[in-house]
RNA sequence: CGCAGGAUGGAGCAGUCUGGUAGCUCGUCGGGCUCAUAACCCGAAGGUCGUUGGUUCAAAUCCAGCUCCCGCAA
């Protein structure tokens, strides 16, 4: 039996959480989660995912605004005297006082191959640059930013029209058989952690509202990787008569048509395609503001474009 | 009580202000044209206008409640 805490607050680590609560081989003694934030409409306080999990399964609960600087919160921790600490996806940065908890380790899950994407949004990042492999990978916290020594890796291969929640998807369907392996493989002494490269770092900032605006003078095939990057969180849009239209779904389509970038150059059953820097982009689906999502079609036709 | 928009045949919309026969563009089905088509022509089916109540001779339209969808913001 290995005994551990859970670190993690949206749902990408909910498969994790609930494959340890599930396992006869883990005991989870607690779970910290960021505190209930004002969210959707009506500002109303909300739990996150992985709060609701444990109040559902009647799992101790820990919600502090910031862990380094809250001692009655390490205090309980440190009375649970767990063999681990796992976070996923957790949202706030431990301190050494906290790292030294556990018996054994504090591990943490990133969703990329470290050292590339170091950071916030690993997975918008990858597919935004267009990478064709991502991946997901356990390593021991250090204080620095995702730079511990790394456990296991475990290869994604990102396809062309993959978008990002796909992606997070994959992962969080990954990740706990990875957990797993390297909790028991640590405890047994079969793993023996990597220090990380420092060649490849590179960092997945968080992204930024204006990064998800469509700039139709690059090429359609980069509009196409922000587009499913970004997909749904935020979305990418462009402004069409003073909304925002967000722009679900894309393709890429090699032939050239006279026109300013920008410009809606052909309408077709198959969708709108648009002029871009090279290359058209081929809206497929959209949501414009205020309606669900729809075929670009559709929306052609019903503003009679 | 954070700020808005919306619900009308299968899809996307107009009509609501100023109450009076249900409209547009698509799709579907049938027929025609064409070497052919995502193109064009002819015809048809398909809607108790989200829901409940109120006002009225008469409500998609005006008034009130409810349900659901959804953008911003956080």
């Amino acid at each position: 039996m290995i005994s551990i805490v859970f670190f993690g607050t949206p749902d990408i680590g909910l498969k994790s959480l609930e494959h340890f609560y599930n396992s006869d081989k883990f005991d989870v003694l607690a779970v910290v989660t960021q505190p209930d934030k004002p969210s959707g409409r009506g500002h109303k306080l909300t739990p996150s995912p992985i709060k609701q999990f444990a109040q559902e399964h009647d799992i101790k609960i820990f919600q502090p605004k910031s862990i380094r600087k809250e001692p009655e919160i390490i205090e309980a921790l440190r009375e649970l005297e767990p063999d681990f600490f796992v976070t996923f996806a957790f949202g706030q940065i431990l301190s050494q006082e906290v790292l030294d908890i556990p018996k054994y380790e504090t591990i943490n899950l990133h969703v990329s191959l470290l050292p590339k994407y170091r950071g916030a949004n690993p997975i918008q990042r990858a597919i935004m640059n267009g990478e064709k492999e991502t991946g997901i990978c356990t390593m021991i916290t250090e204080l620095g930013l995702d730079c511990g020594d790394i456990c296991l890796k475990y290869p994604i291969e990102i396809t062309p029209n993959m978008n990002c929640v796909e992606l997070f998807e994959i992962c969080a369907e990954k990740s706990p058989e990875l957990l797993e392996k390297t909790l028991t493989g640590l405890k047994e002494g079969t793993i023996k952690p990597i220090c990380q490269c420092e060649d490849g770092v590179c960092f997945a900032d968080k992204l930024k509202k204006e990064e998800c605006k469509i700039d139709w003078t690059k090429p359609a095939e980069e509009i196409h990787n922000l587009v499913r990057g970004v997909y749904k969180c935020p979305g990418a849009y462009f402004e069409f008569q003073g909304k925002i239209i967000k722009v679900m779904e894309t393709g890429t389509v090699k032939e050239e048509l006279q026109g300013n970038c920008g410009d809606f150059v052909r309408i077709t059953k198959c969708g709108i395609d648009v002029k871009t820097g090279d290359g058209l982009l081929r809206l497929i689906k959209v949501k414009p503001e205020g309606k669900g999502e729809m075929y670009a079609r559709d929306w052609a036709n019903g503003i009679k474009l």
